[in-house]
DNA sequence: TAAAATTTTTAGGTTTGTCTAAATTTATTT
DNA sequence: AAATAAATTTAGACAAACCTAAAAATTTTA
């Protein structure tokens, strides 16, 4: 299909707007760019051309399945050089992101082949989002938000939904990442801020928002 | 300094055609870069009021200092990715360099810093072409051309001057590569042929042309 | 040295992706 | 149901990186 890196970005926005409201529109995804409405509008004329979207004028759109499957092709670069970067290159999980959005573009098929057998065909990436497989194919996995798990039963956090650089960091310091045992002591009324003990670490207090945004499965 | 991908590689090219040339024409860039006169001139005008080349219209041109540490650390880029590709991923040395050329414009230090430390420090790139270090310092590579090489005495090869994919498949099919210990048999003098001879491999005859794209150093 | 050939630049367009400001359409209030 | 507000699209521009064709400068040849 041979698509530039703007056109790839757009895709890959839709995509992520889209498992939330089913139809996307024209503001949130401007946001989402940090561009602007009207330059949101040129380009959904041509992705429309290309065939990648179903957009009607003042209706909103939404990828079809052939862009649900280029946006899964993307994706797929994404997590894979992001394990890269953590698993080989060392960085830490809050730093990957941005690198992660300009490799995401080189799109030579071989490369992202002998990257995934090289990272040993990883499922997750490193902060837990599931890696397509080379047909698109999402592994589903099972998990729950923190807030349901039952108290002093251990889970074991497999995501996080707000994946800004400042939550990341901010549970990098609370010694949270993917695959800490945590167990939920104590759920504060007044503000549902909850206190958690993880594997060698005293017990500490996370906020509402925070709890909100960690997902487990449990055992 | 923020350059685009098309000013990266306008800078990398003339960087290789003033090694040969030390003034740089119009048309031969534009052959390097598959592209017209015409556009040459609109960039030369952009580098020079980026301050990157000296260029007097209708004069040629060339890097200056600054244009020319870019160029270093856009080439450290290319050869870190290309031993990245071959070491780790297990890419052969011909299909590197396309490749290459799309990693090398993703500009984080970090990156480049932590590729640099996982990858082991490399001095030379799969081709036998020296890395320049951080501070755009080219380790110097003492070799000659094979046929300054005497006979019987044997050399190992150290770079290859043509690294076209042609080239580079017709070496890897004589099992020719950085490091393979050469000895010259014997130089025809009808067509300046030559019969070497490799480790664990019969004598095989290559043409002057080759012969003349393969450096060594002795012992 | 004058004509011819070559090289380089300019002039004027195109495409891609962006923008601001104005016009439309749709949604929400009175 | 108007009036108002919000969302979206269109109109018209702009910068980057290309292009072709024509003009200008330089080099070569006769
Ligand atoms: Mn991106
Ligand atoms: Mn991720
Ligand atoms: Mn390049
Ligand atoms: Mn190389």
């Amino acid at each position: 299909m041979n698509l530039s890196t703007s056109e790839e970005n757009y895709i890959k926005s839709i995509y992520h707007l889209q498992l939330v409201s089913n139809i996307v529109n024209t503001n949130s995804l401007a946001k989402e760019l940090n561009t602007k409405a009207a330059s949101v509008t040129d380009m959904l004329k041509k992705l429309k051309t290309k065939k990648l979207i179903q957009y009607e004028r003042y209706y909103g759109f939404k990828l079809n399945d052939k862009g649900i499957q280029t946006a899964l092709i993307i994706i797929r670069r994404h997590r894979l050089w992001e394990v890269f970067l953590v698993s080989k290159l060392g960085f830490d999980w809050d730093k990957v992101h941005i690198i992660a959005e300009d490799l995401e573009h080189v799109s030579s098929m071989e490369l992202i082949k002998k990257l995934d057998t090289y990272l040993g065909r990883p499922k997750i990436d490193p902060h837990g989002d599931p890696i397509p497989d080379v047909n698109g194919r999402l592994p589903v996995i099972k998990q729950m938000n923190l807030f349901k798990l039952p108290l002093k039963k251990t889970g074991v956090v497999s995501s996080v939904g707000n994946q800004s650089p400042q939550m990341l960091e901010m549970l990098k310091h609370y010694g949270i990442g993917i695959g800490s045992q945590i167990k939920i002591n104590k759920v504060f009324d007044f503000d549902k801020s909850i206190e958690i003990k993880l594997l060698k670490q005293p017990a500490c207090i996370i906020s509402e928002p925070v709890a909100k945004n960690i997902f487990v499965y449990d055992e």
